[in-house]
RNA sequence: CGGGGUGUGGCUCAGGUGGUAGAGCGCUUGGUUCGGGACCAAGAGGCCGCAAGUUCAAGUCUUGUCACUCCGACCA
């Protein structure tokens, strides 16, 4: 404890308080910093990197799949976004306005956008001739607006970073498959390269996205145990086309509407990385989206030869491919230790005189603080290993976590419960009533996160006892 | 949008009954250090969130306002 208490900056413990816990890190890690608009975040240099790598990773993914990007307006007219009533009711309540240009009035006001669902309507209504248009397979990257009341860093701002695909088919089956391709696209990225453990399904007719047919999700737990929507894929249908008018004419000649999906991930995720990987210490960042994989710390530099090797360390593994920083400021070992710690790097190379003599270094793994020392000929060999097994740890451990903590209750009393005591999700069939999901809010706070199958008649609804036709699972979420 | 909390150097905070602002950390410079957040010395840095009001006099009292933060209702 008196360790910890000369700490220059301490964060907040994680079991103490769990949102001061996050606050900390996002401002320690130098993730963001908050803007004098409220609401809103500025990404710092270290917080932009990490979504600059989320970013790379997945539009990789969207490439190979056949999807290209291009670029919507920030503004949408009123009369537009009003074309489709599900759409403009779902978010009508958040939405910002621009109402003047300079000191005139606009003849009609202009949303900013909060999505681009009407946009890439009305430019599809324009593009889309015949069949041989289709399958359009677009994708943007862009910021959105939306007026929320309460906001975090991350996990709810007024603006936010996202990708947002939009895509329009022939057939409904054809978008049907697009909308589940995105769906097991987001859940392999979020294990391979976030290391999180996702559940996926679709939403209940009450979540999900408005103007959608389907909405599928997944959803992450956290390390308290809540929910986090962490992606969405939407199938439309032709319900858009049909608001849009976007018609094609098939092989036959015969005019047909499109059918629709959209999908998105936002900046969010990077909240999940910080919940789901993070610790007492700070952050702990998977190596994919780690803007610093490795770090060298030069012990006694000012001695002869030793910030030498450390550059020509620093060489070597930054020719095989690695991102690396040596840090030769004047700080003392233990503060940069901690400063690297706090930020999630990977791994740190320790290299001292002492290290130099037996021509080796020491290698040490952030998430469990496990020393090793390697000889600097075989560095470039073992440094693949030991992020790979990094990284397998973190979603080994989130995996368990996940899934010790997912509770199989079929009765009112022990669901109520379950969700009031223990961290995590309650898995609970249900009826397929939406008033029984209002009563699971009022009184446990907990959502419908996901629908985990259908059931039998056997089953009943965990809330009214009548059949059930779904097995729920259920959780509060962030 | 409701309820609570907080606004004083970059950060954390101290400033009984009003009398014109302080500490620690950080920062700068020089030196000694360097295997878990070093030490010494010398510096820089503040119209006390903002606006009215009371007063000879307001960081301190009154009112209003704004911002941030936490907890609830709504959402990625």
């Amino acid at each position: 404890m008196s360790k910890k208490q000369k700490m220059v900056e301490a964060i907040t413990p994680r079991d103490e308080d769990f949102s001061r816990w996050y606050t900390d890190i996002c401002m320690r890690a130098e993730l963001c910093s908050y803007s004098t608009v409220r609401g809103c975040v500025i990404l710092r240099p270290y917080g932009y990197a990490i979504w600059e790598l989320i970013t790379s990773e997945l539009d990789q993914r969207f490439k190979k799949t056949g999807h290209v990007n291009v670029m919507m307006p920030l503004f949408i007219p009123e009369s537009l976004l009003q074309k489709e009533k599900d759409h403009v009711e779902g978010f009508a309540p958040e939405v910002a306005w621009v109402t003047h240009g300079g000191d005139e009035e606009l003849t009609e006001r202009l949303c900013v956008r909060p999505t681009s669902e009407t946009l890439f309507c009305d430019h599809y209504a324009d593009v889309i001739e015949s069949w041989r248009d289709l399958p359009k397979l677009y994708n943007q990257w862009v910021s959105v607006v939306r007026w929320e009341k309460t906001t975090r860093p991350f996990l709810r701002t007024r603006e936010f970073f996202w990708q947002e695909g939009h895509t329009a088919h022939a057939t409904a089956e054809e978008a049907m498959k697009e909308t589940l391709m995105i769906l097991e696209l987001y859940e392999e990225f979020y294990k391979s390269a976030l290391a999180i453990p996702v559940l996926s399904g679709e939403k209940s007719e009450s979540e999900k996205f408005a103007g959608a047919v389907n909405t599928y999700t997944v959803e992450a737990m956290m390390h308290d145990g809540k929910a986090l929507q962490a992606g969405t894929s939407h199938y439309f249908g032709d319900g858009f086309a049909k608001a849009f008018n976007i018609q094609f004419a098939d092989r036959d000649n015969q005019l047909q509407y499109v059918h629709q999906t959209s999908w998105g991930v936002s900046s969010r995720s990077i909240g999940g990385i910080i919940m789901v990987h993070g610790d007492d210490d700070g952050l702990v960042l998977p190596p994919a989206v780690a803007p610093i994989q490795v770090v060298i710390i030069p012990i006694a530099p000012h001695k002869d030869g030793v910030l030498e090797e450390a550059f020509r360390l620093k060489k070597t593994v930054e020719n095989a491919g690695f991102r690396v920083k040596l840090d030769d400021s004047d700080r003392m070992p233990g503060w940069k230790f901690a400063e690297y710690e706090m930020k999630g790097v990977p791994i740190r190379l320790e290299l001292g005189p002492r290290d130099i003599e037996k021509r080796s270094c020491v290698a040490v793994t952030r998430d469990n603080r496990e020393k090793t020392v390697v000889p600097l000929d075989h560095i470039v060999e073992v440094l693949p290993e030991m992020l790979d097994d990094l990284n397998n740890r973190l979603y080994e451990n989130a995996y368990e976590r996940l899934t010790s903590r997912i509770y199989d209750v079929s009765d009112w009393d022990t669901f109520v419960q379950t969700i009031d005591e223990k961290p995590g999700f309650v898995r609970a069939p249900w009826c397929g009533e939406p008033e029984c999901e209002v009563k699971v809010k009022d009184i446990t706070k907990a959502t419908s996160r996901l629908i985990d199958g259908d059931v039998g008649a056997s089953h009943r609804c965990v809330v009214c006892d009548r059949p059930a036709l779904h097995m729920v699972i259920w959780g509060k979420a962030y």
